[in-house]
DNA sequence: ATGGCTGCAAAAGTTTTGCACTTCT
DNA sequence: AGAAGTGCAAAACTTTTGCAGCCAT
């Protein structure tokens, strides 16, 4: 049974990544920071999520490292069009979202497009461009064919 | 005094684009829509701009009003980085945001190659795309001069 | 040991809802 | 007249904050 292993692995590099931070590397937020390498999720999911491996953890400590990591720049705050702020892991590549009306999944892709259209908007409005946030929605190839 | 003749042409404007829909043409639709027209803003903003020229109108309106012309495809909302989201009259022309960090403006601007990108993406994924939203955040060129 | 972090509870802020009354058609 | 829309107040939700105790460093 390597899982126990793993598991330890795994937060032992959430911690590391904490310690690199000079934040003070806690149970709660090297629980977190693993949730958030799961995907898109929202405060309160996270919250959930967390709550499972650890029942005491507070939906006020989620909101606090979250606010911490957006600020360190270890996490990326994303605007679906739902009502609350969903988080990632920052990305070492810039990538962009695209998410089913249909089902909710959310893809990300990416694409040197993408990087020429930045350079273009940059130039043409004279603008320092520090982020670009790109997301599509639409449906996706199974909703599409279950629709018919 | 021609102000008075605009202002109400602008209602009557905004009375028929109500009627296209079916809803029914109240003042405090025709006024928030009138409202809307002139930027990005937030429920709360648009609120307290109607006020003023309807003191009696509720937020409750305001919100249910807003929620209404985005189902209706009248209005887009908008996912800024701040809090609450931003509404603008759905363009006829897909175009995009460029926020300014330092000093908050909002521009718009468009671009072929979103075009072009929605397209290249819909294929790589088998994705039926919908809508695109552009946001790009950095600083506008009198913020970079004023920081040097 | 000590300052940063946490949990808890309460507050603040945003959005929705129920209901009686008003207004458009 | 009848249905749709409004205002008000209260509820539901999301996010923030104050504070006493806890725990990484």
């Amino acid at each position: 049974m390597t899982s126990k292993t793993n598991k330890t692995k795994a937060l032992e590099s959430n911690r590391k990544a904490l310690n690199v931070t000079g934040l003070r590397a806690t149970s709660q937020r090297a629980l977190i920071l693993g949730i958030i390498r799961r995907g898109h999720l929202d405060a309160d999911e996270i919250y959930r999520q967390a709550k499972e491996k650890q029942v005491n953890i507070s939906l006020s400590t989620v909101y606090r490292t979250l606010r911490m990591f957006k600020k360190l720049g270890l996490v990326a705050e994303l605007h679906f069009d739902e009502e609350h702020h969903h988080y990632e892991v920052k990305p070492f590549a810039e990538h962009h979202h695209l998410v089913c009306f249909s089902c909710g999944e959310v893809m990300e892709f990416e694409s040197p497009l993408s990087k020429i259209l930045k350079k273009s908007i940059a130039l043409e409005k004279n603008f320092e461009i520090t982020s670009v946030e790109i997301r599509m929605t639409g449906y996706c190839s199974k909703c599409r064919t279950n629709k018919s």
